[in-house]
DNA sequence: CTCTTCGTTCAGAACTTATTGAACATTTGG
DNA sequence: CCAAATGTTCAATAAGTTCTGAACGAAGAG
């Protein structure tokens, strides 16, 4: 029982740190074995077996991983079904995305109406986040291709 | 039971955004009455009144929201205890605190770790996402400022 | 076309987390 | 000091979420 492989004591401490985010333990453990596994594709099965989850479990979690962008399924070649991977680009796809950011900058904006508009009194709070928001919102996509343009300049490989 | 003032609908819609982020639904309402209210700052009786939240409740969210850096104490003159005003440099200090990333950025360079090292075949995944950590975990603090210095030319206000 | 394997769905069980409310502590005015 | 008001803590309860497992569906091999 305390018995685990290193990479399943990784999926687990992953776990911990994703719950942390407000997602469940399921989809963190996933990640992290899909981030240590060898050889880094999948399949259900495998993932099921590897980390102690139900085949329910590991369908639910691996379609929330999906759909969020961070892996992709690969065709396994003397297999029925077909395999899970992370994507090596996963980190940007999340990254790039300033929706989250949206939904904070029209809260404020939002809050700004319910207490009268911009120019009323005591409302900074409000339009110092909103502006932030609106600030972040359009400086992330420029900060990752900033990365991506600089990644390139080093070096790229596998996957 | 549906007369909810403008202010409490608010609360409670931002209640739901925070929720999307994995904290407690009280924390949010706290928050968005906070960034509402008038006047700015609010007493524990009131929050609780306004809000139809428990004592407890309120006491421990507010707790929540002062070590999170969101929220400060303040005294009021005519009264026995203190009351709470959301910080108006609030969400500098937030996005300012790069400890999230680095949490992930750790647990990549465990990652790389496990899997046998920085040159071990088939972790692309897990060194573009160290490195991508890394350079946000630089490059945020550094948005931040820039930020604020932007934000000093423009115009703030009270508070 | 049938059989087998693999994947998905979903109702209910198991678990986790948030909230309450009452007891306890603290502070301040008298 | 005492009394009154306010704030905090924490065990029990309520609410919500995740996980499982069995039934169902899909797709390829023979």
């Amino acid at each position: 029982m305390t018995e685990l492989t290193a990479q399943r004591r990784y999926a687990e401490d992953a776990a911990v740190v994703l719950s942390g985010l407000g997602l469940p333990p399921a989809y963190g453990k996933l990640l992290g074995w899909l981030l240590v596994c060898d050889p880094p594709w999948q399949t259900s099965g495998q993932l099921a077996e590897g980390l102690g989850l139900s085949k329910g479990s590991v369908s639910t979690g691996m379609r929330l991983l999906e759909t969020s962008g961070l892996a992709r399924r690969v065709p396994v070649p003397g297999h029925r079904g077909h395999a899970y991977e992370v994507r090596p680009d996963a980190i940007i796809r999340i990254a790039a995305d300033a929706t989250k950011f949206r939904a904070f900058r029209e809260l404020m904006e939002r809050g700004l109406a319910v207490v009268g508009g911009e120019d009323a009194p005591g409302t900074e709070r409000l339009r110092v986040m909103r502006d932030f928001y609106a600030f972040i919102e359009r400086e992330v996509p420029k900060l990752v291709e900033r990365f991506e343009a600089e990644y390139q300049g080093k070096g790229e490989g596998d996957g």
